[in-house]
Order: structure tokens, then sequence, then C-alpha cells
DNA sequence: TCCAAAAACTAATATCCGTTAGTTTTGCAT
DNA sequence: ATGCAAAACTAACGGATATTAGTTTTTGGA
């Protein structure tokens, strides 16, 4: 049988890894078997083992590295000189860009996180509670700025995330709108609202 | 074995459904089996085939419920004599309600309809294009109307309903805010948004 | 060209899955 | 009390699952 060629700027692990995103995104982890991973490798199921420890690990593997993505990110700007209002909108640009850019790994992160193994599962849900947080403090610092209206700053951040995870539908329209045109609406929207002052 | 108890205002069928659904929020469609449904219900498995058809089946009528649920109510807003604005507040409020009042429920709906087989999968998917491009048009009135903004009216139908559907994430912080003032903030900031004039 | 290491293969294991068949128990109406 | 229908039970089916063990093939450097 074929072998599984490495990418020029990555290891057949992250071969591996992507394709596995790919499908759980479509079918979701439980429904994707190792069999199927492997058939859209060129390969039979117990070859991949040679190269990764086990279907969870390929789990952990994304969302962790999403993880580390959007706290990284995080932090650079909550140190950035910048208003309330522009940090929250930087926030929301690299969600957008993300989930563009890497659409499989964000959904599973999103979406198939629930079936992490501990200790995974609770160090991921820790992390998204610290990210959640941090952007309530980055709201509430707004509202006393009085750059922000006196929204709940809980609120305010499950409506914004939430939004910015709109774009799993976004994937089958995606030549009606330039990415820069989808990126301003969206900013525009969550920030200054639909209805004409 | 104990008896499962009808409800008062439900078959039997509906009692399982009902924990169905509870379940198949929890751990997904596919990573929910019937042993385990069963022994919630204080059964074997095999005996729930006394009352349900198949597990296909449950995960149809509870997407389907919905589907309808959500179908007539947009019905009745389209015909209602309101303003664009306000009808699309109707909407935004009704989503909010049925996250809050049938969360189980809607979740399943909104995350393992992919687990559909056909025809049903087909059909539901077209049921939900065609919410969404009512949506659509509801929002290009408001826009041709000089009511809205002239926003992308198919990228603004995905961040509202994106958004409401982040009211999955509420459900552990429930008792800070009461439900109208959930509602109330979610409105306002969809419409108006979060930055003060 | 040859040899070691990498990576493929086949075979097999134990476990779980949804569902069916056949049987026994339960509970209500007569 | 009795009998019938509803609903529970046990046993079992065929098939899919992730993974391991052991073996063969492929590959790239000396």
């Amino acid at each position: 049988m074929a072998k599984i060629k490495a990418a020029l700027n990555g290891t057949i692990k992250d071969v591996i890894t992507k394709k596995a995103a790919g499908l759980f995104r479509k079918k979701g982890f439980i429904a994707t078997s190792m069999r199927e991973l492997a058939e859209n490798m060129g390969v039979e199921a117990p070859s991949l083992y040679n190269h990764i420890g086990s279907k969870s690990e390929l789990l952990q593997n994304i969302c962790f590295k999403i993880a580390d993505e959007f706290n990284n990110h995080l932090q650079v700007t909550e140190t950035s000189q910048q208003t309330i209002p522009q940090k929250l909108e930087l926030l929301i640009r690299f969600h957008i860009q993300m989930m563009l850019q890497v659409f499989d790994e964000v959904y599973v992160a999103n979406h198939e996180w629930k079936h992490l193994k501990e200790p995974y599962l609770g160090n991921f849900l820790l992390q998204r509670k610290s990210y959640e947080s941090r952007m309530v403090k980055l709201i509430t610092s707004g509202i006393k700025n009085k750059a922000l209206k006196n929204i709940h700053p809980h609120v305010a951040v499950l409506t914004i995330l939430s939004a910015v995870r709109g774009l799993e539908f976004w994937q089958r329209h995606k030549k009606e709108v330039t990415v820069e045109a989808l990126e301003n609406n969206i900013v525009d929207h969550l920030l200054n609202g639909l209805i004409k002052n």
C-alpha cells in the first residue's frame, strides 16, 4: 500500500491530524472510525499507530493547539496599547480569521471537546472559562470607561463569542462576500448594531 | 423491573424522548447508547422497543418537533402588523425563550441533526435553508425601508442566529440575570450594538 | 549493494452497539 | 378472581469498534 507523505512543513503525524480534523468536523469524533481515517490516508487502520498514539490523542492535539492560539492572541491583545473598543474589535477579527483559516480545527475544538478524556477535559474547560472571564473583565473596564453601554458583560461576551461561531454556516456562502467585507460587517454589527441612528 | 410512568401530559414515548434529548445533548447522539438510555429509565434496553421504533426515530422526533415550532412562529411573525425591527425583535425573543424553555431539544436540533438519516436529513436541511432565507428577506426589506443599516443581510442573519445560540453556554450562569434582562440585553446588543453613541 | 529502521501489512482480541425473538411478569377491566 | 393486553425480562444476533501482536515490505544512507 502507498505510504503517507509528510507535508512540506510538517510531520506525517501532522498530516494525519489535519485529515482527522476534517472528518471529526464532518461526522463527529465518535462517528469517525480509525478505519475510515486510514482509508482517507490510503492505508490500513493499524498502520496509523506507527505515527499516532491513539484516537483520543488526535482530538487532544486539535483542541489544545487551537486553545493555545486563542490564549496567546488574547494575551497580546490585553497588553497592547489600545482602547477597549479597539481591543474588542481585534478579538472579533481574530476569531473570524481563525474560523476562516483553520475552520475544521476550530469547529472541532468548539463542538467535539466533550469527548476529551480526563484530565484533558477538565483542563480544556478551565482554559475556556479563563478566556471568557478575561473577556468579561475587558468589557467591564469598557463600561467603567463609559466607552461601552451599561450592558451585562457576561451576556455580551457570550453573544460575541457565539456570533463569530456563526461562520460555521458561512462556508457555504464564501463567494458572496470578500473576507474584509465579512469581517467589517460582523464587527460593525456587534459593536454598533443593526439599526440606523 | 419498575415500569416507565407516563407523564401527566404525554405518553411514555414522550417521556423516553425527553430523556433521550437530555442524553443526546450531554454526550452526543452516537455516543449515547440505548442501554444507557434504558438505564436512565430504570429498564432494560430491549424494553424501550415496546414504545419506540428505533434510536434514529428519537432523533427525528426531537429535530422535527423543534423545526416545526420555529417555522410556525416565523409564519406568525411574518404576517403580523409590525415594523421590520419589531419583527426582528420578536424573532430574537422567541429564539431566546425556546433556548431557555426546551434547551435540550433545541441543542440537539442544532448540533445532532447531522446524524439524521435520509430522507430526514435532506428534509431538515431544506427547512433550515428556508428559515434562513425568509429571515434574509425580512432584513432586506428593512434595508430598503431604511429602517436598517446597509449591512449584508445574509451575514446579519448568521450573526443573529448564532448569537442566540450562545445561550447554550448561559445555562451555567442562569442565576446571575433574570430572563427579561437577558432577553433585553441580547436584543439591544444585536439591534443597537455595544458602543455608546 | 546491503542493512537497519521506518512503516506498511494481516490476524486477532475483547468490547460494545442496535435490534430481534421468545418468554415471563404486571396490572387493569370484567 | 380471571384473563388479556401491555410491558417488562433474558438470550442472542451480526456487525463495528479501537487497539495489539507479530510479520513483511519499503526506503534511504553507508
